[in-house]
DNA sequence: GAGTGGTCTAGACCACCGG
DNA sequence: CGGTGGTCTAGACCACTCG
């Protein structure tokens, strides 16, 4: 108590301007609990509740038994969001929009980082009430035996080497048996864009929608965080048709901190568009 | 441990299913932190533990004080991103942008919420980095006697009278200067960036950048949150001229759970615009 | 086996809110 | 005033990792 602030926050402003100031550098492991427990002269539980602070500030990273590190300053990987997946935008690079494949890969690069993503994981499951709404699928009666299923497409895509999201495509399961390629567990080379495309599916337009939530068990796991950590970004994105009919649901998943959702539209100077802030 | 699973996820669990299946409505107030310790057979702490996970999700407020109710499931205020400000897209009501003053509440109308903003508080302040570094202000010596300063106009928006977002607009002052209207604590009528057209700053592109972070101290108190809460969503938009030069900032916080980003290109059915989600 | 953080207990006092 | 949640203590045991 000892005055208007309490002792954890002061505890973690100690320990923030000695991250801020350098004196604990990128990666440095902070001092154990328990160190920090007896040169503060308090009990362990106050000494956690400091920790967690930085932790949501994505400041601290903690591993279970391992103990608790100053978090790298990865340079930001930049999501730009732009028109050119509809051909509106034909600057070499410029905006990639949460593009799968390739299109991730080939951004990445243009930011002089390396990328690289899984082997997708296809999977026929039940839809649930968001993929049913996003994709136009009627609801069914709870009793009824035949219940809507959807494809999932799922891959874990890495920047640097290191876990930088995870994206979920989703399509109506006709759709998938017109398009079959949508069924294999493999890259599709030209993309899933273009691929529809030739399945006659034209994409004309999408809406994107943004999210901050914190993270599901699976995604701590996969971004390799502990609890009480920084919010992820959720990135959902409904691609329409020719039709005006949606067909396909993507929902990516970004790692806290790494990442910066940006959008440009107009004309701004060329060194905005270079790299992220 | 009695298991797997930690018991105050388990408890966090059980009010989860009871707030899902209505059981606890919204606006309801959860048992007080003894009940549920009492009928748990817990001690306090992990009753706290069980609630701060609930409040991180965003389905329960916690007032101190008072107690920890079901948050209400509020309207989704749809932030629409598109390219109006520009004129490159003129149907109606097709998105704002993070707009300030007059087009704020002109969206809000269409989306059937009333809004209305505080006065703009304005200050002269010396800039911080990310200030600068938006507005392209060179920095100068730490010793130096004169530090850049920057123009700050800042407005607490609501939406249905409750709170929904911050904004703070930034311009270096020389702007100011030629563009008085900055200066006054007064909504600028015809908005800032016609206003600032007809200075001589014609606003040709801009680029948007989003975050996600722990709320400070002053918007917990603005959005009436207790530590703990949900990451706020942070939107920065650098405005550029005619010149390519970035003339203006603005950064808007809004309180999560109630707001969604959005981001529309090419052609999508008209139901889309139409409501959020 | 030593050391780490995660969970948990059974209390305590405090600040603030309401009647 | 009683009731609320916020902070804090001084311990305990556990699961896991590392050398």
């Amino acid at each position: 108590m000892a005055g208007r602030i309490s002792k954890y926050s002061e505890i973690a402003s100690d320990l923030r301007s000695k991250i801020e100031n350098g004196a604990l550098g990128p990666g440095a492991q902070l001092p154990t609990e328990k160190e920090l427990a007896d040169s503060w002269g308090v009990s362990p539980n106050t000494i956690k509740k400091a920790v967690n602070e930085l932790r949501q500030e994505g400041l601290v990273e903690t591993f279970p038994q391992k103990g608790s590190f100053v978090a790298e300053p990865a340079p930001p990987f930049v999501i730009t969001l732009n028109h050119m997946d509809l051909g509106e935008e034909n600057a070499p690079g410029r905006g990639f929009g949460g593009g799968e494949g390739k299109a991730f890969v080939a951004e990445a690069r243009r930011q002089q980082h390396r990328a690289h993503s899984s082997k997708p994981e296809v999977q026929v499951e039940d839809a649930d009430s968001v993929q049913m709404k996003a994709l136009g699928i009627e609801p069914v009666p709870p009793d009824s035996r035949q219940k809507p299923q959807v494809v999932r497409r799922s891959q874990e895509r890495f920047v640097d080497g290191k876990p930088n999201s995870l994206q979920h495509s989703y399509f109506k399961l006709d759709l998938a048996i017109q398009a079959q390629a949508l069924l294999k567990s493999v890259d599709i080379e030209e993309g899933t864009v273009a691929y529809l495309q030739s399945c006659g599916h034209v994409q004309t337009g999408y809406e994107d929608e943004f999210n901050a939530r914190p993270p599901k068990e699976e995604e701590l796991k996969f971004f390799g965080l502990s609890r009480g950590s920084l919010a992820v970004i959720e990135h959902k994105r409904t691609a329409y048709d020719q039709h005006g009919e949606p067909f396909r649901l993507t929902i990516t998943v970004y790692k806290p901190g790494t990442n910066k959702i940006r959008f440009i539209a107009g004309e701004v100077p060329d060194e905005v568009w270079e790299r992220g802030s």
